[in-house]
DNA sequence: TTATATGCAAACGCTTTGCAGTAGG
DNA sequence: CCTACTGCAAAGCGTTTGCATATAA
């Protein structure tokens, strides 16, 4: 199984499944996509119960969180290796992308000035090919 | 003054309005905070109209967009030199960072993939020295 | 047994939309 | 004059909170 969540006084079904979810999944994720895959699952979580566990997780430093384009609030398991997203401002067309070179300037900025627990987002931006302007 | 907004079909007051704000800032500002400032300047512009105009102008391309932790949008008029933050996921302190290697990365992925007007967000997060585990 | 976790429903904050009135060209 | 723009009010959407109920320990 999974790891209970350090801050939990209590380790409930609903917990374990979020976390055994969340588990599953390298990249980010949105609460209500979670939700709604639990749900297809025949798993009875409460979408509140969702959110409650992801903000526990969050304070635990067991997850991160950013905001989508949409404004969703995305979560994902740390310590993955993930990529980051090259986006079309006109069509929406996403490419993944790695870049080395970004991980390795965000941790060094981050520890020159005195922080820990490192992660970060970067998101390009800009108009596709398929789009001519 | 400032550039009429290139799709726009009118030139309204509130639209110079909106504009002219937005070229006396260099960083990224929330919508709501735009219009928050106009009233304090005695000048009447409804926030819908410049939920619109930004729109408008991301569209355009004049604008970048992004959305902060707390979920608003963030708006930044483009080519404006800029910076990045490194966010303190326990207290919130941020701290305003450069880094020119991020830009050129961000740049040349993105032109290898054949995107144009590009443009990026970089969110650094952690645990700053004031906030031990 | 009892404090903590759950889940519904209602509240919230930001953003978008419908529509009648206003004004640029 | 005519169509685009404005702005209010209301709807939409993701997220959070209040409160009664269920349950882990």
């Amino acid at each position: 199984m999974t790891q209970p969540i350090p801050n939990a006084t209590r380790n409930t079904r609903q917990r374990a499944e979020v976390l055994a979810l969340l588990a599953e999944t390298d990249g980010f994720r949105a609460a209500q996509d979670l939700h709604q895959t639990l749900r297809q699952r025949g798993v009875k979580v409460g979408l509140t119960t969702i959110y409650r566990t992801l903000q526990l997780l969050v304070d635990a430093g067991e997850v991160d969180a950013t905001r989508s384009h949409a404004g969703e609030q995305l979560f994902r398991r740390c310590s993955r290796t993930h990529h980051h997203h090259l986006v079309c401002r006109h069509c929406g067309r996403t490419v993944e992308v790695r870049g080395p070179a970004v991980e390795r300037w965000a941790d060094k900025v981050a520890s020159e000035h005195g922080f820990t627990d490192v992660g970060h987002t970067v998101e390009i931006f800009g108009r596709c090919p398929d789009c001519p302007a």
